[in-house]
DNA sequence: GACTAATGTCCCAAGAATGTGACATATCTA
DNA sequence: TAGATATGTCACATTCTTGGGACATTAGTC
């Protein structure tokens, strides 16, 4: 069975997501709890936060673990890590945007370091490896590639929500337009 | 010389786009003006919104006609509409989140609908024509590729203002990468 | 200088969100 | 069932935001 305190944070993300700065009552409503119970688990906004940054991090970092461990293939790792983002979904781009907006941006910078350094460590390496191989483009950086990453996972998740491209349809996609934007020639 | 109230639109833009719930006292401040003056231009938050809305149609609008016109190819015409995408810059990532946060979603749809439409509308058309031409890969939908048109450009920004990939080199990956992510072969 | 429009300053009232205390209920467990 | 634990309910103080009234002050204009 679910925690009340699993239900909360499942709540805050799925709100926060769509509105950083809806109230707590929203949240504890979707939660199907009372806002003093909210409370209770979490004194506080930015406890509530943390935890949500917690899970996600658990969640995603399990998703891309394994999307690492299924192949020893550099280039289907990459696809398959591209899959797991896409299936954490809604809370990587909760994630996204609670660093991509200013008002957390003032965090300390430890913790932003911190927060990636697993899955991102590990997914450099393997980007690196593979514009050393010459699989991916030398003509483009790291860093704008990680930012590839991240924004082909986001527009993903808006496909879908917006209706406009078929669910079926957009991991497809996704990969079809990752990889050749990072310059792989083609793929199986 | 500037009026107060582009001034405050200029400002309501760049402080929203960090962060659309941002205080009108905020955007005052941003702009150099008295809250109370902020007040007097705008009676209400909505309205404020709105003139940002108008505002950056027209600018985008502006430098989107000049890109398709700057060309007769219709590659350049597309290469042409992302910079100009990118220019726009803070202001298109803008309107872009307030047309894909939920709170802003529930405007009434002709509202929705007229906004891109000159832009889009002739954007499409381009898109389509290329696809029929076999430049653009007929393996995704074209409302894929708008969608992928507008994360390149917020990607794009969030380049610049990550600070990890250098200005200079932002456009030409943005081009490189986008180009490549519709299927483009290649391009001079 | 006198008149007018624009802006700043200060104040206020309504509303929303937050965090918390006190106490009633409900739910679980020994 | 009795006792403990978790939740709900209600009430409250606090803070932030919003919009606007009243009036002083500054810039322009004739």
């Amino acid at each position: 069975m679910e925690t009340t305190e699993r239900k909360i944070i499942e709540a805050a993300i799925f709100i926060f997501n769509a509105d950083p700065s809806a109230s707590l009552e929203t949240v504890a409503d979707k939660a199907g709890v009372n806002r003093r119970t909210l409370h209770r688990y979490f004194n506080d906004r930015m406890q509530l936060l943390e935890h949500c940054k917690k899970d996600m991090m658990q969640t995603c970092q399990a998703a891309m673990s394994q999307a690492f461990s299924s192949s020893k293939e550099p280039l289907k790792q990459l696809e398959m890590t591209l899959y797991a983002g896409i299936d954490c979904g809604a809370k990587y781009a909760f994630l996204d945007q609670l660093y991509s907006r200013t008002s957390y941006q003032q965090l300390p910078p430890e913790e932003r370091e911190t927060t990636f350094d697993t899955i991102k460590s590990q997914w450099f390496k393997l980007v690196m490896e593979l514009q050393k191989q010459q699989v991916i483009s030398n003509e483009i950086s790291t860093a704008w590639i990680f930012l590839l990453f991240g924004s082909m996972i986001s527009n993903t998740i808006r496909a879908v929500h917006s209706g406009d491209v078929a669910p079926n349809d957009v991991k497809k996609f996704a990969w079809f337009s990752f990889s050749k934007s990072i310059g792989i020639k083609s793929h199986e």
